[in-house]
DNA sequence: GTGAAAGCGCTAACAA
DNA sequence: TTGTTAGCGCTTTCAC
């Protein structure tokens, strides 16, 4: 059943029927009431497309998950896309999704999406670092964006910055390690230049315990990779008492070189991850590790962007969210107890 | 630019350019290539709004995912969401996502998305068992949907099936545990009935094996109730050597006390988890467990529902997408070696 | 093979 | 407060 139709039907003009059921327009309440009931007594729903055609507004938004720059794992996502609907959903707004699929494909689809006016807004993951060439061309647009990424991203008039805070949740390894009496501390790194290395070293100085560049190893991705490091850590003349790995993969592979070493952890070596996968509270012993509220960071994002989408001539401050330590069992106090 | 603009521009008629744009209708080739040229030149995209108004279909489908019936955790939804997204894209659907945020807001916004005919179409997750409610809903329109549920849903002319075979996982444990040389089994369930420990049961009657009823515990769902039905397990005064958790979040609890009760495993007991968390492949040993394939399962789901799309008269046969065992080491033959 | 024109269902001026 | 009506941008008969 269309407009007229239910107009026809319920004896009032179709131009009622469409202020009864938006806030703006003057109605009587009485009325309003009256076509409100009906309308779902005989079940009428307004046609989305017409209405998008004639206000220009799609009041959907899209989150783009750039696969090339994942900043976020897969894991993740949900969570993100959890905080980001909880949101949308209090200013009336739909989620369209676009995982990279096709790379190629990736960028068109999501073109095509802002220039047909499918989508109102977009939130992306990844850009900054990785996608400058998404971002150029988001930037060319006037489409109101925001971008969930490791370094804020600023000048762009409609395009907003969600920053992941990672230094914060570095800065609190630091002083937790610090703080339990540690002062021989390794970094198994996964790649440089990193925020978190430069935290970490920072926070160390300030305490007065210092990163030795010898105790930094940049290990790579894969557990493999951590194990071998680590066991290259603990061949060394003075083993550190306590090592803070990139990710949380790479502790899983220290923490079993550890092991399979006979070393005790964490009375005999301290560990702390980072990312707090979920494989992270299943170790022997769950993995002390850091970690980012993504339910959180979809909210922040989305708060931005609906700002953005209200009042697209405000510029909005870049924000961040940052990361937290998450205590489980894998610290102690050096020295075997 | 809209099409009227652009038409006039090149010097042709609106009529003409929907003409090139579209495989259908009679146009000189000729004529098209200039066109389409002419449009990425001038940097025209037909507006969306417009032509689904005019179409009546959207080229949409939500992806809703039943909170309250989670048949899949969070872990495997983007691997599901992609699947999804690939096979969509190869029919130019987009996907529109739709993650239960607030269970009194899901159906209302779904039923939304569909009356409004903001969607297609749609997958549902998590249909049969729990949500008979939205079922029916979805069963007295006529939108096309397929559900994708641990029980195969048949009836419904427009509804379409994928159902998770939970049987052939099931079974796979049970021959590989006889084999292995396994007589004295357990398992470690979370609810009842539970089809995996039908046909887990099945099977080792089949192989001869048998599981008696007093090795069945039904644990719950955390890890704490693993360990502490595994405590109890293994207390018995003939305790099993090979034990089958429900779920690996089971399976770690129970690992967790195999351990601190100084059993090694596998040697002396065998571990079979189910699900394959992530987790479970950083277990001490690596957890053998059962998965799904959720990208096939997303596959098979958008292959349906988009056959049901194009020809909603054939109703397709209800599919299955089974669970497959993965091997690692938490499994040896019986006796402490 | 191409153009003219009638809607698709809705909103928002403008009139009443 | 309510009704009338002109579009929103597109597709698709129906003529040419």
């Amino acid at each position: 059943m269309n407009i007229q139709e239910f107009a026809r039907q319920i004896g009032v003009s179709t131009a009622t029927v469409s202020r009864a059921l938006h806030k703006r327009g003057r109605i009587s309440p009485a009325t309003r009431q009256m076509i409100l009931e009906r309308a779902k007594e005989l079940g009428y729903t307004p046609n989305l497309h017409a209405q998008r055609l004639v206000t220009g507004r799609s009041h959907m938004i899209a989150l783009d998950y750039l696969g090339q720059a994942q900043i976020l794992s897969d894991m993740f996502l949900v969570a993100l896309a959890r905080g980001i609907q909880q949101a949308l959903q209090a200013h009336g707004y739909g989620l369209l999704l676009n995982l990279m699929v096709d790379p190629q494909q990736h960028d068109t689809l999501q073109r095509q999406w802002v220039r047909s006016q499918a989508v109102d807004g977009l939130i992306l993951v990844g850009g900054a670092e990785v996608d400058r060439a998404m971002l150029r061309e988001v930037a060319a647009g006037d489409t109101p964006c925001v971008l969930i990424s490791q370094q804020p991203v600023e000048g762009v008039a409609h395009v907003g910055s969600v920053a992941v805070g990672l230094a914060h949740g570095a800065r609190q390894v630091a002083r937790m390690l610090v703080e339990q009496g540690h002062r021989c501390i390794g970094f198994l790194g996964s790649e440089i230049p990193d925020p978190v290395l430069a935290a970490f070293r920072a926070e160390l100085q300030t305490l007065g315990a210092g990163l030795s560049e010898a105790r930094v190893t940049i290990a790579g991705r894969t557990p493999e990779e951590g194990a071998q490091a680590m066991r290259q850590m603990l061949a060394r003349r003075r083993r550190p008492t306590a090592v803070f790995a990139r990710t949380d993969a790479l502790a899983l592979g220290a923490l079993r070189a550890a092991k399979q070493l006979s070393l005790r952890v964490p009375e005999d070596l301290s560990l702390v991850g980072h990312d707090d996968i979920s494989a992270a509270e299943w170790t022997d012993p769950p993995l002390t590790t850091v970690r980012v509220d993504c339910l959180e960071l979809g909210q922040a994002a989305t708060r931005m962007l609906v700002q953005l989408l209200k009042q697209p001539e405000i510029r909005p401050d870049p924000c961040e969210v940052h990361t937290e330590l998450v205590q489980r069992a894998s610290v102690a106090a050096p020295g075997g107890r």
